[in-house]
DNA sequence: CGCGTAATTGAAAAGTATCAACACTGGTGG
DNA sequence: CCACCAGTGTTGATACTTTTCAATTACGCG
């Protein structure tokens, strides 16, 4: 659920810290401050320096669905900027967030004469699409219990970073539910 | 809920018949064939040439789980071949398929050489991507009432095409459900 | 201390799954 | 030509899960 690319991060860093590319900037977000808006055009691709992020869309019925987290090393904006369309989400700092910024012609050329970076950018797309694959299916297929089961499985202090709200959001359930399932669980 | 890729599709025909590249060959598959099968080592990307596929996963649950349905131009198998796993999911022929095939090495090899294969295979991902990410999002915040509205806006002669079993595994409910919201609806 | 945000809980309503029975269809073999 | 079979589709009754609505408590901070 929270999501990182070590290889992107460090490959980035480097490039960075060499100064061999300047076209990236850094970039500063106090927790709960707005990095990308749902509906507003994307000029740039950020790439998570350090910090977390929730990536959420808002639907038609008012909900809010909680695509992913993002923390170290991973992107966002990419897919606004290469098929040229407003954003579909909205990108929200949780805590202290840094991130680097990179602009559409700059991300563009680099995409072309790097072939190194090239080929981690497909990566992360590729580890996006899997990830949202099998997450689709198993939140269609399990109970909230066993969704929960398995977030506590994977990150034990879940509830100390994030709040219930967000949790709900990203199981795509209500807080009454997400409540009564914990309280259910702990009786045990 | 029946992908396409035009611009893939128009570039591939293209590139086979020009006779400029050899590393693609045909395939043809008959109903219900299975292309690719969940859990196996996959070696080729394919590209749909005509017909029409079901991309599924079963969970632990024992459902199936349906992705996409795949028609002209859509690739699959890339996901597994870029990050060296098994196959996710199964890909089942429909009615009769054709696909062109192409090894892993020479695809890699092309992502490489041809930039404009490059482009518009990072496009192919990037639309799955949005694809999914507005799927599960709308699949989780509406009633299955909402969902088959929507359908069959999009698909008004959907049960023609696709099974009524296929198309409750696509929206994650039961065959008995997807009965009764068809028969309240027409009721009105 | 007071305010706003986050968390908790109960009760009723709505939505879905489960289980089980039956109808329709096209193809196959006696 | 009919009987049968397997696959697909239809329907009812019931139990379970989740949402909705509403009220209350806990917590952090200026």
């Amino acid at each position: 659920m929270i999501r990182t690319n070590k290889e992107l991060f460090n490959y980035i860093t480097n490039l960075v810290l060499s100064g061999s590319d300047h076209s990236f900037s850094e970039h500063h977000f106090a927790p709960s401050q707005e990095i990308l808006i749902e509906g507003k055009k994307v000029f740039s691709v950020y790439i998570m320096k350090s910090g977390m992020v929730k990536c959420y869309l808002t639907t038609d019925t008012g909900n809010n669905f909680i695509q992913e987290f993002f923390g170290e090393g991973e992107l966002f904006g990419e897919i606004e900027l290469m098929d040229d369309s407003f954003s579909y989400c909205t990108i929200k700092a949780i805590d202290m967030v840094s991130v680097y910024k990179i602009q559409k012609s700059d991300f563009l050329q680099l995409l072309d004469q790097d072939k190194k970076f090239n080929r981690l950018f497909i990566g992360a797309l590729i580890s996006k699409l899997k990830y949202k694959a099998t997450r689709h299916s198993y939140n269609q297929s399990h109970t909230i219990e066993e969704k929960l089961m398995r977030l506590k499985m994977k990150f034990p202090d879940l509830e100390k970073v994030i709040s219930k709200q967000d949790i709900a959001d990203y199981l795509g359930i209500t807080l009454r539910a997400l409540n009564r399932t914990i309280k259910a669980m702990s009786a045990i």
